[in-house]
DNA sequence: ATGAAAGCGCTAACAC
DNA sequence: GTGTTAGCGCTTTCAT
């Protein structure tokens, strides 16, 4: 009896092609030692002729477990998100998770309800938050967090007790960049920085100016100002900066855009760097590489930080599990977690010792 | 009898709760005409109540549609790809369909029937080859195709008989890039391509090449150089290409990558660009009017070529859907698209009119 | 080593 | 309007 073709193969299909329950099938095909080989030969040779592939759908619904993630983004466009989804889907490839994408309308998104219960409903095994925090972006997120049976891990944001957070170490980020800056002799160092409200704006800024502090030189609001992150408000930014703060001969700058846009005024106006303005951007996008001069910079690796955070939800995941099977109960809090990358710092063209 | 808090709430626990059965409250979760008002009210509160959320993972199985799409990718740490994400993320949203995301490890990923058959295993809906069409990395998909039950949407690649494609018009972007120099009144025009073996590759450098033919100008091998799409490749290829054909005064760059590596060299050797050299780029990322001088390139709409390409997507799995309600076998001949999409230039500061 | 039965959570089809 | 039955495709008991 031939199978109407436009019906997917099942089970039952390989079963009753084999001779075989469809129980000895699924054995063969998760692999069970307690089958014997002349029949697992045998299903496998139907199972090969007849292009017989898994419902996922229905093995899911059955064993309680996808084998998938919710991979929550936003603002895929920016460099910096996109290389970290980079390293999350190489990593969950590895350990054989499927990734469910959702990608947040902007960083102040606030309907997070409607986000997770999305993938909730989809049965993801755990949930990535990869979306830096921006304004009060955590507040919804702080509500559903306790009652939440999933887990679910953090990217970049402040740490919390009872969020698992992986992030790059910002702070320390804005620490080397000024004590390069004071190492080649730098006093007078001023700041643009990204827009507050982002918790990275203000991370990269305090590391600025406790770095300053603790060198024992004073920092005064008109040695900061704060752009967007984009190039255009890097241009403007400094243009103010440089008025407000003139003596300033060396700059430490929030991202690599703004200070293209810092490079682009210092041309237009004749500012040479790094001879009378040292700059040092942070993100190390390739392309700092060969800004004119090529941009001293202070690299994080997104990619790392993408394949770290899968790993480690991947870990609560599996931990939950055996926490269950024991009939503990895991609560939220116990499942602090912070893990912190170490950027570095890439020296270029754009930083010199100051003229005097 | 309380239920197990461990437990997820099912559509029984409502039914029961509100003294009626499963099939009503499946009726007002999917908001059926045919249920009272009253009863409605009554399911909705306890729904409510219990935070019941509907399992999709059994409502696809049942339905046998699930409503995701698998998105195929390569290469997200690029801006352009990642830029067309952003569009497929907002129009699939859009059109309430969830994503599947599968990142190839590199462009020339060869292993087609793994990735396609992780896909089909989840019972996608459609899927949406988003990896730009690199030496012969169609090959084991031309193999697939024609058994593939399933709808499936290429971006960026050549146009075959039965695979439905949605594509940025290269070519024209060549064409507008090498008429804008022709227009200035520039002869001696050269190309930096990136690798040939990538499809976009081709078709910018043939529509530069077929451009100056059509407009009686001669083009010669001393005329082109290839990078690798890298800034670093730009640099070395402008080098080369000045002295293959140092009587050139302007050059298509086949994307902006290569020509920031491009203006790096002018500047380091002192050649002043747009004064004795004319730069044109290609694909118009933010970056590019904060280079100095600022780059004339070649736009074009990344975003809007993934929202396309999700629509035609979900239009061909609507139409295939109403195809086999009706009974008709749907052959992947039918299934022909082209859309491709025209870029537009962006005129700055790189180009001008040759020296005397 | 293999099979039968029940169940995962939902919806389609048919009753009443 | 509402309930009953069967089934989506798989796995998990529990027999044998």
């Amino acid at each position: 009896m031939p199978i109407d073709p436009n019906r997917r193969i099942t089970i039952k299909d390989v079963a009753e092609a084999a001779g075989v329950s469809s129980q000895t099938v699924s054995r063969v095909i998760n692999n069970r030692p307690d089958v014997a080989p002349s029949t697992r030969r045998r299903v496998l040779a139907i199972v090969e002729e007849l292009g017989y592939r898994p419902n996922m759908l229905a093995r899911s619904l059955s064993q309680q477990r996808t084998h998938s993630l919710g991979l929550v983004t936003a603002g895929l466009k920016y460099v910096g998100p996109s290389r970290t989804i980079n390293g999350i889907t190489a990593q969950a490839e590895e350990l054989d998770y499927m990734l469910v994408l959702k990608e947040l309308r902007h960083f102040e998104f606030m309907d997070v309800d409607s986000v997770l219960d999305d993938l909730l409903s989809r049965q993801v095994d755990g949930i990535l938050w990869a979306v830096s925090e921006v304004g009060d972006n955590r507040k919804g997120l702080a509500q559903r967090l306790p009652s939440l049976k999933t887990p679910i891990l953090f990217l970049t944001m402040a740490q919390r007790k009872g969020w698992p957070v992986v992030k790059i170490d910002n702070r320390a980020g804005g620490r080397i960049a000024v004590e390069h800056l004071l190492e080649l002799g730098h006093k007078r160092i001023g700041h643009i920085a990204g827009p507050l409200k982002w918790w990275e704006a203000r991370m990269r800024k305090n590391g600025w100016e406790s770095t300053l502090r603790n060198a024992g030189l004073e920092v005064a609001d008109e040695h900061w100002v704060a752009g967007d992150w984009s190039s255009a408000s890097g241009k403007r930014a400094i243009e103010q900066l440089l008025t407000k703060f003139p003596e300033m001969t060396g700059v430490f700058i929030a991202n690599d855009q703004m200070a293209l846009g810092a490079l682009q005024y210092a041309h237009e106006h004749g500012l040479r760097v790094p001879e009378q303005l040292s700059i040092v951007g942070f993100d190390d996008v390739p392309e700092t590489a060969f800004y004119w001069p090529a941009l001293t910079t202070v690299h994080h690796d997104h990619y790392t930080l993408g394949c770290r955070a899968v790993k480690e939800l991947v870990a609560m995941i599996d931990q939950r599990r055996q926490a269950e099977l024991w009939g503990m109960p895991v609560e939220q809090e116990s499942q602090s977690l912070l893990v912190s990358i170490d950027p570095t710092l890439t020296v270029r063209d754009s930083t010199a010792a100051p003229a005097h």
